[in-house]
RNA sequence: GGUUUGGUAGUUCAGUUGGUUAGAAUACCUGCCUGUCACGCAGGGGGUCGCGGGUUCGAGUCCCGUCCAGACCGCCA
């Protein structure tokens, strides 16, 4: 036997028990008349003592020489501490060690293992399996359990069913690149695996099983971010019988029980938003709600005076910052630098203070009036004491550039306070989206949204007026699930794919089975999909996923630890039918 | 594909205007220490300054190229 306890158990009630504990040497303290040795494991630390008094000199030598992570078995006595550690939880017992077994050396780790470590990001992936034995790593993969749990327990008590699709699947021209999957048996054709499991979810509720959930990896085959992986996880959930009102319903339950079970928290019933007001409003179909700084759009109050930057612009659209007045002229111009980098691209920002006797100080007050800057500030709702900043120009980008202005404001102020949750419900987004590459336009969820009913007719004149019955679940400024109310007749679907500009034969090909499904009874089904990694980590109060996934992926989609992706013998090429260029 | 930041001891970093033998902290090793728990004290070892080329009397420092890593943009139905 190896333990008869673990290393966060005993307490002060186990004093003289006899005990066998086994786990890594977190460091030890050599005083010379008596040496101390902290023993970890998953669930806690216990202090060996070894004493000159009472422990056997032999046994004392071999203490004295373990290293760090030196995994060892011990066998001896619990005692009360001489003087006691309040700050954990086995702080007022020790073992007196009476035997002492090293169960495996270890060579000195690259990092030390402690909650502050001192090793760096890269150097942690490639030693992984050191880091997972840190607390913040360790507990980040416990707390995921229990929310994969939490989302098990709920779902199945609203009779959910979890059901396994295959990794193995077909490519689509739509969508995200795919991870391909060459076939041995048959030379020369591919899988792909799947970016999602959407047409066998769908297939499923064509079988029957009205309730179908399934934590399930995707793969995406596109570059990188801070929360983005290749490989990821989503919660996959689809209903039948059911029209938007059911969905929004069965999954703002399931994230409240997610909130309340895993951090406390009650929400309200969830805001409701549509695409275009969020756009409107916050420049972003994802906004984060637990700050104000809403936009000001100011095309009527600033497009009548001789300033041509507004005159020609599309959109004229400001915020205010609290507090912003206080700015230096020279906070201010680095903001303008700030806005003005490639990555956000804005030509350059106008801004106005609100000064505390109510007049205002402008960087054009060339062209405009204390009147019209009044105007302004009612329009952004801003107070003495703020900074109103201006961005002009073609409204899309526009939108974008001041919505990421607002984000970095928000941080830098920190109005965004991990402890806090403000989910919103965004609706009615639009169905297809106009793609100036391929000069066509692309399903903006998924080619098998349904649109709404009463803008099918618009499909044929205006096929960006058309909106779906299609939701996004924001949380915090993250976008943690989607979906959407399907198509399920054949007529409408193929409508669709004309629309999306594939032939009848591409159709078939590609989704022939789907069609095909459809004729055999589909019923009416909708559903929505979670990031799962996201969720967990802004329920976590964490910015990055890759704290939360046990062997995650690099920046540019390399495995560190198992240098993976790596090149394949020429045998399996040859087997394979493949070659490379 | 693009923009940008970085690469110096096992590790995290500093290194000024180009100038003597490249430093600190931590980790590691040795010794001391009668209750430690971020133990303390004394001492010690440890460097291809990512790689290649160039400028210069002289390069960690400047220039060019390249590799690697991070953040962001494009991309992510």
């Amino acid at each position: 036997m190896y333990r008869t306890h673990h290393c966060g158990e005993l307490r002060a009630s186990h004093i003289n028990k006899k005990v066998t504990l086994s786990g890594w040497v977190q460091k030890s303290r050599d005083k010379g008349f008596v040496a101390w040795v902290d023993l970890r494991d998953r669930y806690g630390i216990t202090q060996l003592v070894f004493d000159a008094d009472r422990t056997d000199e032999k046994l004392m030598e071999v203490a004295r020489n373990l290293g760090r992570e030196y995994v060892i078995q011990i066998t001896g006595k619990v005692i009360e501490r001489a003087s006691k550690n309040p700050n954990i939880e086995t702080g007022d017992i020790e073992i007196l060690v009476e035997a002492l077994k090293i169960l495996n050396p270890a060579e000195v780790p690259p990092f030390t293992i402690e909650d502050n470590t001192d090793g760096g990001e890269e150097l942690r992936m490639k030693y992984r399996y050191l880091d997972i034995r840190r607390n913040p790593v360790k507990n980040n993969l416990i707390f995921r359990h229990k929310v994969t749990q939490e989302v098990r327990n709920y779902l199945s008590s609203i009779d959910f069913i979890e059901i396994e699709t295959p990794y193995l699947i077909k490519s689509t021209p739509e969508g995200a690149r795919d991870f391909v999957v060459p076939s041995r048996m048959n030379e020369g054709q591919f899988y792909a695996l799947p970016q999602s499991p959407q047409t066998f979810k769908q297939l499923l509720m064509v079988g029957g099983m009205d309730k179908y959930f399934q934590i399930v990896k995707c793969f995406r085959d596109e570059d990188l971010r801070a929360d983005r992986q290749p490989e990821f996880t989503q919660i996959d959930c689809e209903m039948a019988f059911v029209q938007q009102e059911d969905v929004l319903q069965s999954f703002e339950g399931l994230t409240r029980h997610l909130l309340k079970t895993i951090n406390g928290v009650e929400v309200d019933a969830f805001p409701r938003m549509s695409y275009d007001e969020a756009m409107k409003t916050y420049g972003n179909d994802k906004p984060d709600i637990r700050f104000g700084m809403k936009f000001g759009e100011l095309n009527t109050m600033a497009q009548h005076k001789d300033f041509n930057v507004f005159n020609s612009a599309e959109l004229v659209v400001g915020i205010a910052v609290p507090g912003g007045n206080s700015y230096s002229r020279k906070e201010i111009d680095k903001l303008i630098d700030w806005v003005k980098r490639p990555q956000i691209g804005a030509l350059g920002m106008v801004y106005v203070r609100c000064n505390d006797d109510g007049t205002y100080k402008s960087s054009v007050d060339k062209f405009y009036d204390q009147t019209d800057l009044s105007q302004w500030a009612k329009a952004t709702n801003a107070k003495a004491g703020d900074l109103i900043c201006v961005l002009s120009g073609k409204t899309s980008a526009v939108r974008a550039q001041l919505s990421a202005l607002r984000m970095e404001l928000a941080e830098r102020l920190n109005l965004r306070n991990p402890k806090e949750f403000a989910p919103l419900w965004i609706t009615d987004f639009p169905l297809l989206e106009w793609d100036e590459d391929t000069q066509r336009y692309h399903a903006m969820h998924h080619p098998f949204t349904a649109p709404k009913p009463e803008d099918i007719k618009l499909l044929d004149t205006d096929p960006g007026a058309v909106k779906a019955n299609a939701y996004d679940l924001v949380l915090n400024g993250n976008e943690i699930g989607g979906g959407s109310i399907r198509i399920h007749d054949k007529e409408t679907q193929s409508l669709m794919f004309d629309h999306l500009g594939f032939t009848k034969e591409q159709a078939k090909a590609q989704f022939g089975f789907l069609m095909n499904a459809f004729e055999y009874g589909a019923p009416p089904h909708g559903g929505i999909a979670f990031g799962l990694d996201r969720l967990v980590a802004i329920l976590g109060g964490a910015e990055t996923i890759r704290d939360f996934i046990a062997f995650p992926k690099n920046n540019s989609g390399r495995d560190v630890m198992i240098d993976a992706p790596a090149p394949i013998d020429q045998h399996q090429l040859d087997e394979l039918g493949l070659k490379i260029k």
